[in-house]
DNA sequence: AGATATCTACGAACGCCGTACATAATTCAA
DNA sequence: TTGAATTATGTACGGCGTTCGTAGATATCT
């Protein structure tokens, strides 16, 4: 079982899957994610189209791999239960940077669960501080993926908001907004427009969340210190 | 110049638009956004492949008519400033499930900006909501973009997630963390693999975003009546 | 009524896409 | 040297969104 220890014959690969990964990491951020084809890659890479397949079985796995090279830049802090606000926040400004970095791999989140070792590496960071924190293991796991979901829906909201053509179509559509019609919009008009607009929201959902789950842990701790046995 | 009110010769549509936008939204329901092709709704629709294109230019516009048939759905009711947080609460969980109901739908969120009329009647509604409840209008539209971030993204993360072949793969993953690797995950590999991971993500998430709003807006009203004026 | 303009519907075809398969070329162990 | 294992290549298939030329239906105008 263990004569897994063979010798391994035939050429050797002119690639690494890292280089691989990172070349169709280097596509998507350039010429967008529906740039990246299995065609252009080998074609990049100097490579017949079909001879990607003997790195990754599918495109699915390379969009794996690109991913998982992307969260290999996020630089985590050691983790501190008393900072552990001010680390979140760090961590998830950070994450939403690279999402925006690297158009078409935040909205990959929502199509897989994103399970590659280097993003499991964020998640056990995350985990380990809110549950030293004071959170509970179940309330930690949500705490969680609600700050994905916030920060890489942000970053992929703010991707597809930046485009030039979509741009230019929200700021006509917000400028036709009939006052009658949509009156809070209007009034808020020049605001919907603003350039700005999705680190705005992404820093207030982040800080409000924040303190939202800082609420939850003062809390919790309070009721546990009031009636500490319930007898 | 109005001479737009000529007569309109030729065979009258089989089908209105309204009719494909919902058939192709059953098609996404039924078998995954995937499975929506020109194609296929057109033979469902008993129709060649190419008449489609005499309703809609293009998937893109089909698609954002399937969105917004989605988004009628939802129920507003009358914008109260007392009652603010419960109203939020209650539509971002109608919109929510109806994320749930149309799996596939909530994703595009993430690619598109969403303009359509029907979602846009969401927007005001909200906004006015916020706005009423004390927020300034930067932080009203800031704080309703994180809130359907967080809604719709919580929404694609749980259909992502509850789809068979994604659950098996997530399983057999947390089984196999290794403690050394990933303590904190291997101690909450439980509630990893909880039925229900999506929903509390997203009902903690909501609880504790709208909680900081709160403040925020407590915080905007003490400062303000602290000093008035500035003099 | 007939002619005409305008609309819908259709079928064929184009250029992409991901990928299966058969085959050739390369390298190691025996 | 021989043979097995591995990489690289070219061809081909089915499916996709979409374009285009054309045929049929119908409301208006003469």
């Amino acid at each position: 079982m263990v004569a897994s220890e063979r010798r391994r014959p035939g050429p050797s690969p002119r690639f690494t899957h890292e280089e691989l990964a990172g070349l169709a990491l280097a596509i998507m951020d350039a010429h967008g994610s529906a740039a990246l084809t299995v065609r252009r890659l080998a074609q990049e890479a100097g490579m017949a189209t079909t001879a990607l397949y003997n790195y990754f079985p599918s495109k699915d796995d390379l969009l794996d791999a690109a991913i998982d090279a992307a969260a290999g830049e996020i630089q985590l802090p050691e983790p501190s239960a008393q900072a552990w606000k001010e680390q979140l926040t760090s961590v998830a400004r950070a994450w939403f940077q690279a999402g925006l970095r690297h158009p078409g791999v935040a909205r990959l989140r929502f199509d897989r669960p994103l399970q590659s070792s280097r993003a499991l590496r964020v998640t056990d960071w995350a985990i380990a501080v809110l549950c030293a924190a004071g959170l509970s293991k179940p309330e930690a796991v949500a705490a969680f993926k609600a700050l994905t979901v916030l920060t890489l829906g942000s970053a992929a909201a703010a991707v597809a908001e930046s485009r030039p053509q979509e741009r230019q179509q929200a700021a006509a559509r917000h400028a036709s907004i009939a006052a009658t019609e949509l009156p809070a919009m209007a009034a808020v008009a020049a605001e919907l427009t603003s350039a700005l607009g999705g680190d705005q929201a992404f820093e207030l959902g982040l800080a409000a969340l924040l303190d939202g789950i800082e609420q939850r842990i003062a809390a919790a701790r309070r009721s546990s210190q009031g009636r500490p046995h319930r007898h």
